[in-house]
DNA sequence: GATGAATGAGTCTTCATTCAT
DNA sequence: GATGAATGAAGACTCATTCAT
């Protein structure tokens, strides 16, 4: 679908806010971020802020959703250039690519705190058309799930599971280093997820 | 340890904070909380806050602490009182109480959001004296774990895990009901952490 | 006069304007009613506004205006069709009218407030033709008053002062039932006139 | 009843605020001033306002309360001292005072707006200690009234509409001079009063 | 230790108005 | 003439924190 060029420039604004958003509020920590500063920062007037967001919370759950399905969305993306594999393998690999991804990008991390989820990739997927080449994911997923004898209800549930452990794994040990560095947590992770899979 | 009356007076005005500062959180949400509102409630001198909490963030790290310890307290206590199984029956026991607890007390559960950690917990039995009978329950799961061949730290690290999820699962599917409500969530919950204790 | 399409088209959205400015003032209150949310309802855009009033103020004048001496004119038109009378039966029918009138459209005598005027009155029958007609009723009287020995100028005056009355006592009595309610008041006010015009 | 240091100072502020408050609503009109330059002139933090006051209209509504009172109060205590007269007499005395004040302090008639009322009095009498004194006059007044046939109620109903009238033709007359000056309106009203009451 | 009046920085939010399309 | 996105000045109001009592 073509936008005229006034569309264009209003997805450009919004974007700019999002990426202003996301660099004050990884910077400063959400409380410390204001609306005034958002806007200053990118060069845009105060009163847009509302032409485009609610308030604050509202451009955050933005970026929180934005960023968290982007990185699932690369993880998914590396893992069906590999070679074939067992589900067990494709989805270990997801988990390590976004464990790795975590670990340099902290910062993020902080920001989407527990909040990585796959409701939220989900949601990415019915509203966002950028990420509709996903779908076919979901949808090879759900068949080796159900290869191994899943109802797809029961698939999108364990995989639910999983991810929100991946996430609050992640959010603990990365930046929390609790109960352990998250080296020492990830084998202790995979063996858990393969044992729920095999 | 015997308190002075004047630490008594003290002790008692910290939890009369607590509590005021808990009825509004949960009442009102976090953000829109204020010391103010919360001395008022507690009929107390706004400045008097200061003398016992650094602020709002402080207040509620210690409720969310003490609400969230007192959860699985209350858990492993009931769970204590069971005539001996498996380490792994002990455990459904526990997450099925936290659960049944959480559908009663979702205001409570939307406050503690997914800071429903295993960390929390050891923390509590570190600096809080009243929790001091439950360092034994931790001790008899970890031996029950080691019997099946776990490390003490590993034992630790899946206990970790294992709570996290609970927490998350807990807040997703009875606060959001996603991926499911939490009684659909249950069952699938339940399999996997069978599959990880057994 | 016959009017172009184009200026017909104008003519009507300005009575748009006056008719969304009007429902949302009483509904709302003058303050609490933005230019935006007038064009909003209105289904005009924003700039429009500015090329048919100057500001919020520029339209509630007008609004007043035009709704206060309808009020007045409709209820001079009733009491010409009556048979004929001494100027005070016509004068206290006026009141009565006016008074009914009001205690139907209490959100109408919200926003008329004390501006119910004989001068409004004046001013709308030399700038707007469409009450050209009701330049006689003001003759009538005028003629009436004469008879029982008033100048053309003292009765304008004490025409005046009758609707100022009018206008402060529906406005205290049906809006703050002060200093007793509508119904009580009226037989009151009935009286002074009569003490005023026989 | 003495007030403690503290009280007496908190009574002190409020009156400087009272002060500021009416000194820029009559010389910028009430939508052009703002909380801050009221706090600005009154010497006093932003935040000290809203211990006061709940907003500017809570303000002004006070300080219409206090000037109109203080205005009708004057014209009292001035016919107080007169020697013995008709009601009539009297009456005419209070509202050619308050006219005659009027002239002199257009800008707080234009502030009263048509606020002037007897309605206010009688609240001001109730509410108000320092004003306990006028108290007398009101029922002497009435004592007058019931004399030529009035009973109470309906004085106070003729009191009110009488001082209502005042209020309306002082400001159309003095501010807009419609439909006369008040020097031409006055003999018109003052007739219209002896009607009324004789 | 307790109080609560005072502070004033800082935030959100609205809104009239403009102007390029 | 009509539009509505953009502006940014301006205002309302809150609130953590202090400090004299």
């Amino acid at each position: 679908m073509l936008l005229s060029r006034l569309e264009a420039k209003k997805e450009q604004k919004r974007e700019t806010l999002l990426r202003a958003g996301y660099d004050l509020f990884v910077a400063n920590g959400v409380n410390d971020v204001s609306v005034s500063s958002i806007t200053r920062r990118a060069g845009i007037a105060k009163g847009t802020f509302y032409l485009y967001f609610e308030d604050k919370y509202d451009l955050l759950n933005s970026i929180i959703l934005h960023k968290s399905s982007e990185v699932l969305s690369m993880a998914i993306d590396a893992s069906v250039k590999l070679p074939k594999g067992t589900v067990s393998e494709r989805t270990l690999f997801i988990l390590d690519y976004v464990i790795e991804f975590m670990k340099d990008n902290k910062d993020m991390l902080k920001l989407i705190d527990k909040n990585l989820s796959w409701g939220v990739f989900v949601e990415a997927i019915e509203t966002d058309d950028s990420f509709s080449n996903l779908k076919k994911f979901r949808e090879i997923i759900f068949e080796d799930l159900e290869k191994i004898g899943y109802s797809q209800k029961k698939a999108e549930q364990v995989i639910f599971i999983i991810i929100e452990t991946l996430g609050s794994v992640c959010y603990s040990s990365i930046i929390l280093e609790q109960p352990s560095p998250i080296d020492e947590m990830k084998p202790v992770l995979f063996e858990i997820v393969k044992k729920i899979l095999d």
